[in-house]
DNA sequence: GAGCCTCCGTACGGCACCGTATGGAATGTG
DNA sequence: CACATTCCATACGGTGCCGTACGGAGGCTC
């Protein structure tokens, strides 16, 4: 009556050892006892500890960016899709720990691929919303790299240190502002 | 004529592991391979890995932190001041790597309270910088939390992913018409 | 229920790093 | 030039993780 495990098992526990540790805590051992297994089972279902990662950060990579894009998607405007997705991170930041682990561990050659691919769909994704809302194509790219430089770094700062940040529903606003107004 | 080291040398090579590598890097033996010499060295200046850690952190903290104020502060007014910070990010990425690793070990016991102290004030003389600028208590708090937000983002994106960020220059000027414009 | 294939536990060797013990070299001090 | 002090190399045991070898248990098929 020994339960059995699925790739996906692994991948899943996999995902809560990123986001709570960074990529150095998808480690096999580790995550066999969190599975209650052993590691038989992790090398019966991946070749190797990279191969696990690669694993996890792809489904990752699937599940979630795929997922907010869709929730931004949801709203009708191209304002209303900017702000979702700040307050997407001013709200839960914690859901943001799996992207910021891999920028920490952005030398891992199982993490580049997938870091350079989510960037850059998510950097032409805002682009768009930017030409969407009325300007030229060199302006919206920076604009797009401004917003998503203050969606890293805002969930850095309300992951790592988060009481410095105050006053989170009017910093909203603020933030909004700042990324659409015209300078 | 063997030479000797004193903790200088120890935290000066630890600095450059940690700027390559993150606060992982900063282990003994591969210090002591890269400072020529053995372990013997290292545990005679510090008690542990974990002191060596926090020695190297404080003096970055001391040598680096200051530094980059004094830059900014040797600018005349706010708008200069703002310029230059977003400017040293954007033509020098990799003096922010130290930081960078910090906040991906937000949780070392040897990390968190020298990024604490750091973050804080760093906020506090942006606020400092936004009232000087115009900008009332509330409002400046937040000018500050975004203006710190985009340099922590554009530092990961420029180290991690740099080929998406294109016309730096430009980017520059938007940048800081975004952060400090009235909505 | 015999045999097969899937899955996993156990046991092992290897590597990288931590920290300790200790003798001795290098350097300062009388 | 004794001789104490500062500094370091060597050698060792301990831990956590990687990866392999192999036997065996669990479920499937006839």
């Amino acid at each position: 009556m020994t339960k059995r495990r699925t790739k996906d098992d692994w991948t899943a526990v996999a995902l809560e050892a990123l986001a709570e540790g960074g990529v150095a805590a998808v480690a096999v051992e580790p995550l066999a006892a969190r599975i209650g297994a052993t590691k038989g089972s992790a090398y019966w279902h991946f070749p190797n500890r990279e191969a696990l990662l690669k694993a996890t950060l792809e489904r990752w990579e699937r599940e979630h960016t795929e997922a907010v894009i869709e929730l931004v998607e949801a709203r009708a405007t191209p304002m209303e899709k900017l702000r979702t997705l700040f307050a997407y991170v001013l709200e839960d930041p914690a859901s943001s720990a799996i992207e910021l682990a891999m920028l920490a561990a952005k030398d891992d050659p199982a993490v580049a691929p997938v870091l350079n691919r989510v960037t850059e769909r998510r950097i032409a994704y805002l682009e768009d919303l930017f030409v969407g809302l009325g300007f030229a194509a060199g302006a919206a790219h920076h604009r797009a790299v401004l917003a998503y430089s203050v969606y890293l770094g805002q969930a850095q700062l309300l992951i790592a240190t988060p009481h410095v940040v105050l006053g989170r529903r009017a910093l909203l606003e603020d933030t909004i502002a700042a990324v659409v107004g015209r300078g």
